[in-house]
DNA sequence: TACGGACCTTTC
DNA sequence: AAAGGTCCGT
C-alpha cells in the first residue's frame, strides 16, 4: 500500500478522467475518486492518493512528466489560438494507459455509443477478467475475450458490438496477441493507424484513439463530433456543419500534426473538452 | 471516391 | 434524436 500527496499542480482529477480518456474511474457522492489501471487500484481523499503501486506510476498514467511548464508554451507557439482552452482547463492531462489490452478494447465499446452506457459495458467486459487477492478486477487478457459469446454480450447490452468485439480478440491473437501490438507501439504513428484500420470495427477514429491511448502515439489526434466542431470552427469554417468524410477526417488530423506534431493529441484534447463544455451555450 | 442507410441500446 | 462510428451498399 502507498500513500502520496495529489499532485494538484496542473493536475486535475476530474476532467482527466471525464473527458472520455478512461473509462474505470467514478467519483462517489463524497467527492472522492477511485480508479482502476491495469494492475493498479487508486483512490484521492484530500489531497492525498492512496494505491497499491508507487507514484511513479501515478505519474505515468496521468503523463505528469510532460511537465505544463514546457508543454504550454509550445502548444501556445504552434497554435495561439489554442490560448483561452488552455487557460480554461489547465488542468487537463492527455492519460497514458498502463494496459495496452485494457485500453484497445475499452475503445472498442465506444463507437456509435454514450458515456453511460459506454462504461457499463466496459464493467460488464472486466468482470470476464480474473478479480486479484487485493479485490481489484483485472481486465481479461485477449484470449478470454476471444472466448466470450456474442450471444452472451448482447445478453449484457452490448448491442452489435457482441460480435465485433470477440472478433477482433481472435484476430489479434493471429496477429501475435500483446507482442504485436507492442510492436505497433515501437512503429511510426502512421504505420500502426493503417495496420489497426484493417480490423473489421476499426475505423479511423478509433485507430487514432487506440493509437494515442494503447500504443502512446501522441500524433494521433481522435477526431470524434465534439472535435469535428472544433476543428471546423477554429481551422475549417467551410466545412461546418457538413458530415465527417474519410477524406475530411484525414485532412484535419493532418492538419493538427502539422501544427502541432508529436503534441497533436494534446491540441485534440483541449478542442475535445472545450466543445463539450461550451456546445449548449453556442446552440 | 463519395454519399446514405443500417446498426444495438440507452439516455436526453 | 443522438450518442467520442463503421460497414456496406449504390
Amino acid at each position: 500500500m502507498h500513500r502520496f500527496p495529489l499532485p494538484t499542480k496542473h493536475l486535475d482529477i476530474r476532467r482527466c478522467v471525464t473527458s472520455g480518456q478512461v473509462f474505470r474511474w467514478s467519483q462517489s457522492q463524497d467527492g472522492i475518486w477511485r480508479g482502476v489501471d491495469g494492475g493498479s487500484w487508486f483512490k484521492t481523499e484530500r489531497g492525498e492518493v492512496t494505491s497499491n503501486s508507487p507514484p511513479e506510476v501515478f505519474e505515468r498514467l496521468f503523463r505528469l512528466d510532460a511537465d505544463a511548464e514546457t508543454l504550454f508554451p509550445a502548444l501556445l507557439a504552434a497554435g495561439p489560438e489554442l490560448e483561452p482552452y488552455l487557460d480554461a482547463l489547465p488542468g487537463l492531462r492527455v492519460m497514458r494507459p498502463s494496459d495496452p489490452v485494457e485500453a484497445l478494447f475499452c475503445f472498442l465499446c465506444t463507437p456509435n455509443n454514450h458515456i453511460k452506457r459506454i462504461t457499463a459495458m466496459i464493467d460488464h467486459l472486466a468482470g470476464f477478467g480474473p478479480r486479484g487477492s487485493d479485490g481489484v478486477q483485472r481486465f481479461p487478457e485477449i484470449g478470454a475475450i476471444a472466448a466470450i459469446e456474442e450471444s452472451r454480450l448482447r445478453g449484457l447490452g452490448f448491442g452489435y458490438r457482441g460480435a465485433t468485439i470477440p472478433h477482433i480478440a481472435a484476430q489479434l491473437l493471429e496477429h501475435g496477441g500483446r507482442s504485436y501490438l507492442a510492436e505497433l507501439s515501437r512503429a511510426t504513428y502512421r504505420e500502426a493507424h493503417q495496420e489497426l484500420l484493417s480490423f473489421k470495427g476499426i475505423g479511423p477514429k478509433l485507430a487514432d484513439c487506440i493509437a494515442l491511448f494503447a500504443l502512446d502515439h501522441t500524433e494521433a489526434a481522435p477526431i470524434d463530433t465534439h472535435v469535428w466542431q472544433a476543428v471546423t470552427r477554429l481551422y475549417f469554417p467551410d466545412w461546418r456543419d457538413l458530415p465527417l468524410t474519410d477524406v475530411r477526417y484525414r485532412t484535419a488530423g493532418d492538419f493538427l500534426r502539422n501544427r502541432f506534431g508529436p503534441n497533436a493529441a494534446w491540441a485534440q484534447q483541449f478542442l475535445f473538452y472545450e466543445n463539450q463544455l461550451n456546445w449548449r451555450s453556442r446552440r
